[in-house]
DNA sequence: AATTCCGCCAACCGCCCTTCG
DNA sequence: ACGAAGGGCGGTTGGCGGAAT
């Protein structure tokens, strides 16, 4: 919390210009001004977040009524204490996709990016270390030196996967290792909704644009429930080895609904032991077995 | 009772991506 | 094709308030 005050000069000569007017308030939002920019909001939308404080009679940047709203004010916003399951699923999401607290907090119905992060940053990444697990990597502290060039990097390699709506997951040719992936993941991820090619050489295949144009968010919250499943987690916190661990950024796999619906590539990062998995690629079965839901 | 310490969290900052003219 | 504006995101800051000394 910050005191209020008034930015009475032209601040940041780089600064964004919504927040570097002369005359912008700036500190904790009052009563007055909360009722001033809820009601407007309810009258008109939301949108337009950088005339919306003239025309709503604000003194405060549109940011901060972005802000203000999305993190305090929104009718959907829940308040209180996160509950054990809710923590419990902000575990699961943040090894699934590191600090992407926006997703994160897209799958947990009321709370906000913002409650999430400061959640993560008091709560729970102090708890994994108090457990001896990297909050970062999800992984024990002193059985996983990370190296300095690559943090997310294992030793033997990194790979990654793009998930794309197409019809025709083949259609990307496979290098050998890609091929033992694919023969894997196409039985696994639904067919018609995943393949992948090497982290080295994103977007190369020319030919994903336009497969966006059939996924949707549905299909990516299916995914991303699969990829959440009950079996990773508790091998995870069982401290079972698993040959193939999801990490963070893995993110990739995530990417919001409103990046799905532009088109870009996902790509799912998976941490991987390369030899084992050529030495028994059926255990990346078992470990990832995908179910798509309805 | 006064002071210091520290955890919490609302708010700000700066960067990036998308959209639009 | 390009630049400006708008909006979103993750990281960081700093004041408040309770606990500890």
């Amino acid at each position: 919390m910050r005191n209020p005050s008034f930015v009475g000069t032209s601040t940041a000569s780089k600064g964004t210009p919504c927040c570097s007017k002369v005359g912008i308030k700036r500190g904790p939002w009052t009563p007055e001004e909360d009722e001033l920019l809820a009601n407007y909001i309810r009258r008109e939308g939301e949108g337009r977040w950088r005339t919306l404080p003239k025309r709503a009679g604000l003194l405060r940047c549109g940011k901060s009524c972005r802000l203000r709203w999305m993190n305090y004010l929104r009718p959907s916003v829940k308040r209180g204490r996160i509950a054990p399951d809710e923590e419990d699923l902000i575990l699961r999401l943040h090894r699934l996709l590191g600090n992407r607290w926006s997703l994160i907090a897209g799958r947990i119905p009321g709370r906000t990016d913002n409650e999430i992060k400061n959640y993560w940053n008091t709560h729970l990444s102090k708890k994994l270390i108090s457990q001896g697990i990297d909050p970062r990597t999800h992984k024990p502290l002193d059985l996983d030196p990370v190296p300095k060039s690559n943090p997310n990097s294992s030793e033997l390699g990194t790979k990654t996967i793009a998930i794309e709506t197409t019809n025709t997951s083949q259609d990307v040719t496979p290098t050998n290792l890609e091929y033992g992936y694919q023969q894997c993941q196409i039985q696994q991820v639904d067919k018609s909704l995943v393949n992948w090619h090497n982290s080295g050489e994103p977007s190369s295949h020319g030919n994903e644009g336009h497969q966006m144009e059939n996924c949707n968010e549905d299909m990516f919250s299916s995914f991303l429930d699969s990829l959440i499943d009950d079996n990773l987690f508790v091998n995870q916190h069982q401290g079972e080895q698993e040959p193939y661990n999801l990490v963070a950024p893995a993110a990739a796999a995530a990417e919001s609904s409103r990046d799905f619906s532009h088109g870009n590539i996902w790509e799912v990062e998976f941490m991987s032991s390369m030899a084992a998995f050529e030495n028994e690629p059926n255990s990346f079965n078992n470990q990832y077995h995908y179910q798509h839901q309805p």
